[in-house]
DNA sequence: ATCATTTATCGTAAATATACGATTATCTGT
DNA sequence: ACAGATAATCGTATATTTACGATAAATGAT
């Protein structure tokens, strides 16, 4: 009998989804720039050095991060990138942590 | 003057406790437990390694990670331990990603 | 052409995460 | 007391993440 590993494991589209999207949020910084996006309709990196005080490299990292999840967009307009939310993805992002929390149940909980 | 680092930033609360639910949810088996276990009452770590194939040493270092960020509780009853969403956390989790996910900003997009 | 500005990428060190098997601890039932 | 069952922990190998400085690429201005 062949021996099972966690390469076995099919996860529905949503749960890697979910995950991914998860991840991107994992880091306290990129919730602030996520945060920063949502509340202005754009934002040009070179703020976010100003505003947060990591070394360039380090916040171009965590970018990449949001950008490989989705999660942003950037617009090349050099030698500045405009970086904005990605509408499309922070929807489904919205809507699978909706649907996640969704359940309450506190009628028939047995601790 | 004194050189910025990454250990001088400050996060907010909210920033830090969502990035610390965020990074709970980020692996797919994280995500699988949590939907069993808010889709049932309870749950025992048993019938999870009869369902995800994985070690059991494994899943019991998930449950761990889930417990540590307070997604669930376990109500200890030997051998074995009865693993339930943490309510209080759940809702505090829910809220969280609820309003960083509230707004839209299609409005007066620039890109 | 050269310089300044902005951002990405490279190289790297340290920390963290992930998976496994083996072992240990704890309670039940005999 | 002993065997069985369940779950945590230990030890460990590998991969990924995170941070930095240094460098490169690309454009605009002089």
């Amino acid at each position: 009998m062949m021996k099972r590993t966690a390469a076995d494991i099919s996860y529905t589209e949503d749960e890697q989804d979910l995950a991914l999207f998860a991840k991107a949020l994992s880091h306290p910084v990129r919730v602030q720039i996520l945060k920063l996006l949502s509340n202005q309709p754009c934002c040009f990196t070179g703020e976010l050095t100003s505003i947060i005080p990591m070394a360039q490299s380090t916040i171009s990292q965590h970018l990449k991060a949001l950008l490989e999840a989705g999660l942003i967009q950037g617009e090349i307009n050099p030698p500045r990138v405009k970086y904005c939310l990605n509408p499309q993805n922070w929807q489904r992002a919205a809507t699978l942590f909706e649907a996640l929390f969704a359940h309450e149940r506190d009628e028939d909980r047995c601790c």
